[in-house]
DNA sequence: ACTGTTTATGTAATGCATTACATTTATTGT
DNA sequence: ACAATAAATGTAATGCATTACATAAACAGT
């Protein structure tokens, strides 16, 4: 492979002048230039990358730590955050931490080694050398934990989940059950505050009985459909995401149970194949590509040295579809 | 952040000992090795891999081109390249080329310009550069086309095909009809065989109005159903993708055709979502975790200079669900 | 004790582009 | 036409780890 000698060499000229045609064209002469261009397009020389890296002492790449690279809902933040990435000239290193931390710890290792400038991180499950504050630029998408020190980028949970029941209320139910997700998970804890706010001011009691937990699969939100329906009649249904809805609504078929005839669902996340399940699944949808677009900006101008946004809260949006009627 | 000249002095040795007892332990003797770690640790040094990779010129970054990260088809590849990267010190860049050559041929430039090692693509929307044979490092995984010059890793469409056709004449099906996809595609060309075959083997013969084609969306299959339902009574359908699969079953659903008594129908890929629709769909299990494995074991060959295989044909599955049944 | 080998360590060149600083060339003003 | 300023180009240091080669130290054999 050719390098920058080379090139000097045909276009009768110095190395620095090179490099300075290339990556700053106005600082030298027009006939340089040409000739520079010329030699370039002689030798067929395009700059190495690792070399520059190493000099300006960045490496131009970003990594993205996510928890499972299998879930749907990542790939639209990934695209957000791909698509801002590469219009600003940066590459993005996919970390699946695969739920673990020390995995997790050895995509932020590229960071300290210079491999990447920076870190989008779209789970909170870090090391506590992270956790507790650093100087590795990183912004959180998504997931959030409390004294967070980084920049983040959610939605409201809140709102979110206040709205989607605040929506079952509106169309007539009243015994509206949820199935949570962990709830030792901060978007879970604000995410159950939102029902209990909404059936609180619907001047509905709250009963623990409607409420039963998941871990946000499929088969959990199955298995609590269960115990749900042991334990408390309802008429609609509120899951924390839409994996653990579908486990509900496979449940709900195989007990004879009609969505939405006798019972409404909705879902939160939107993944992409919800609108092609049967029914197709009501639900709240984040903004996923917007997230991930964020996200990345505020790293990039956590990178260039700009103010960020510490706390970003995008919109979301009730998707109402045909899993849901009035009672 | 400190370099191997600080860890060298206070270590009381040279930077190329400090470099041999990080890198080749053995080549130094137990006491300065101690002394080095001890130094290594007082100060947090880690190498900058930049300079590192520059002097070695290799990078330990592997690119994935994929034409759609958001299809689930990919994710469990993915993984299973990431699997056998990270055991072996590589990093995966992903790319998602959204279809288009210009974007596939912007990370096929990475590894010109040695930030990457090698390509392993899962689709064949390449530049010509590439197709023609080039002296990258490249694997190409499921997609191919004719006379490719580089290592592949796939299933054997038509056997895949066969099978599941075979499968449906076996219960008893006459009449299988069939939704292919984009027929310029070597994959469906083999897939179509495939499903000829079987029918020719069971003394059927072709009806070329039991065909429709799509382009492997929900959408498309949604649409084809429409098609074939007013040209051809059918009592099974063979579908080229899961997407176009569930698209069909929607179609048969609003028709008011039960699936599986009235219509079985057969997917391909195996999605992680298809054992969660209702009915659970019978489709083609490809090793996808499998193909990821190999395509990366193999790139790695290349890049170490040892033989590979040139054609790596995994096995199928057929996965018997709730979507078929006899007619 | 002395030569011949191993083994350990150091020296310095290498990979390549970038850029501060120095020098040369071109331009402007009078 | 000459000084003064601006613009263009060159020189060489820099980022950092690696490794071929050179030297020194340790060991073995007689």
């Amino acid at each position: 492979m050719s390098n920058i000698k080379d090139v000097a060499k045909l276009a009768g000229v110095s190395t620095a002048t090179v490099s300075r045609a290339m990556t700053h064209p106005e600082k030298v002469s027009e006939k340089t230039r040409k000739k520079v261009e010329l030699a370039v397009a002689e030798v067929g020389f395009s700059p190495n990358v690792i070399a520059r890296n190493l000099r300006r002492s960045e490496s131009k790449t970003i990594v993205v730590i996510l928890p499972d690279i299998a879930n749907m809902f990542f790939a639209d933040i990934v695209r957000g955050i791909q698509f801002i990435a590469s219009k600003n000239g940066y590459k993005v290193l996919l970390g699946d931490s695969v739920h673990t931390i020390e995995q997790a710890k050895s995509y932020i290792d590229l960071v300290k080694t210079k491999q990447a400038d920076g870190i989008i991180s779209l789970t909170a499950e870090l090391p506590n050398e992270v956790k507790n504050g650093s100087t590795i630029p990183l912004v959180m998408a998504c997931e959030y934990f409390e004294d967070f020190p980084y920049p983040t980028v959610r939605v409201d949970n809140y709102v979110a989940a206040k709205n989607a029941v605040d929506y079952l209320l509106d169309i007539g139910h009243q015994r509206v059950a949820c199935i949570t997700g962990p709830m030792d998970n901060p978007i879970c804890v604000a995410r159950e505050r939102g029902y209990r706010q909404s059936l609180k001011e619907a001047t509905i009691s709250f009963d623990a009985k409607a409420v039963e937990s998941g871990d946000f699969s499929f088969e959990s939100g199955y298995c609590a459909f269960h115990r749900l329906y042991h334990q408390y009649r309802m008429t609609a249904l509120f899951c924390f995401n839409d994996m653990m809805a579908l486990g509900a609504m496979r449940a709900a078929f195989e007990h004879g149970i009609n969505v939405p005839k006798q019972l409404s669902i909705v879902g939160f996340d939107d993944l992409p194949f919800t609108e092609y399940t049967t029914p197709q699944l009501t639900t709240i949808r984040q903004p996923q590509n917007k997230i991930g677009e964020t996200a990345m900006q505020t790293l990039i101008h956590i990178l260039q040295g700009k103010p960020t946004v510490q706390d970003n809260v995008l919109p979301i949006q009730l998707l109402v579809r045909s899993s849901t009627a009035a009672p």
